[in-house]
DNA sequence: TTAAATTATGTGTATATACACTTAATATTT
DNA sequence: AAATATTAAGTGTATATACACATAATTTAA
């Protein structure tokens, strides 16, 4: 049966199957570097920190909106972070929230990481070249769709 | 302390995080898009299946390999599609390997669900524009890094 | 003010991902 | 041929992801 083969031909070429993939494979490499910190945290732990070092204090709510993730996985993502001991929660008036903030450990962390993912970031940047810009653009795109 | 917020904000355009994002989102779409077939598959299975139905019959670490997902990955990802009867396996004179094969529903399904992908490539397609072909290449690029 | 609706968050379940380790089979060495 | 090394695949554990559902607190409507 090659007429399969070719009825599907097209379905290589797959944007969501190349972004999972270049996702896949960016991640391992900054995660290599940042091992090299001698601390145990990935890309998406420090996606997370970050984020959490740019504000005072917010809700998962609000946190799931800006790093658009759903909201129930970010709060097993923030459970792993807690664990370490790399944020702080809070409740306040409204007893239905919580809100969450970096911890003093968990900036620590940051500035250790930071030079370990620089590495990382010029690595990919290197690859993309001119392209950088563009490249970043139409990432934005697509996480708006 | 505003100097931390400044210290790590360079971290914000983080493109390991970009991707991740982007991955996220474009797999909502393909596979919003995938349901409407009535079948239930999502955007990876979808990938799996089309990569099988373009060979003959193959071992798991080679079709790793051609899918650059880790190999114990994979190996967990074929087990779903084995238990919705749309893959089938076979041994070899070597009892180390185990071949996989699509089956005659998984290519039922594949043909179902063409449509509503080609949906969600066009849409995708159409918020690239002209960039599409550099974009690919630099996703394939980051994908080999 | 009590009942109903809304809101913020968490949990159950399933899939995706990857590392460390295990197991079984084959190939190589002695 | 038996001991050793290599190879292919699976399992244990942990994290990431998302949907459906549950729960608790607050707000709105009656």
């Amino acid at each position: 049966m090659n007429s399969q083969k070719e009825k599907y031909s097209e379905l290589i070429d797959c944007l969501c199957t190349s972004l999972r993939r270049s996702a896949r494979n960016i991640s391992q490499i900054y995660s290599e570097h940042l091992q090299q910190s001698g601390e145990k945290i990935n890309a998406n732990q420090v996606s997370i920190l970050v984020l959490l070092s740019q504000i005072e204090k917010e809700t998962i709510s609000e946190l799931s909106n800006k790093l658009k993730m759903e909201r129930t996985t970010l709060t097993r993502n923030l459970k792993v972070l807690d664990k370490s001991g790399w944020i702080k929660n809070y409740s306040g008036t409204d007893g239905r929230m919580k809100f969450t903030k970096l911890s003093k450990r968990g900036n620590q962390v940051l500035g250790k990481i930071l030079p370990y993912w620089k590495q990382a970031q010029n690595k990919t940047k290197k690859i993309l070249g001119d392209d950088l810009k563009l490249f970043q653009d139409n990432l934005k795109k697509i996480s708006n769709l």
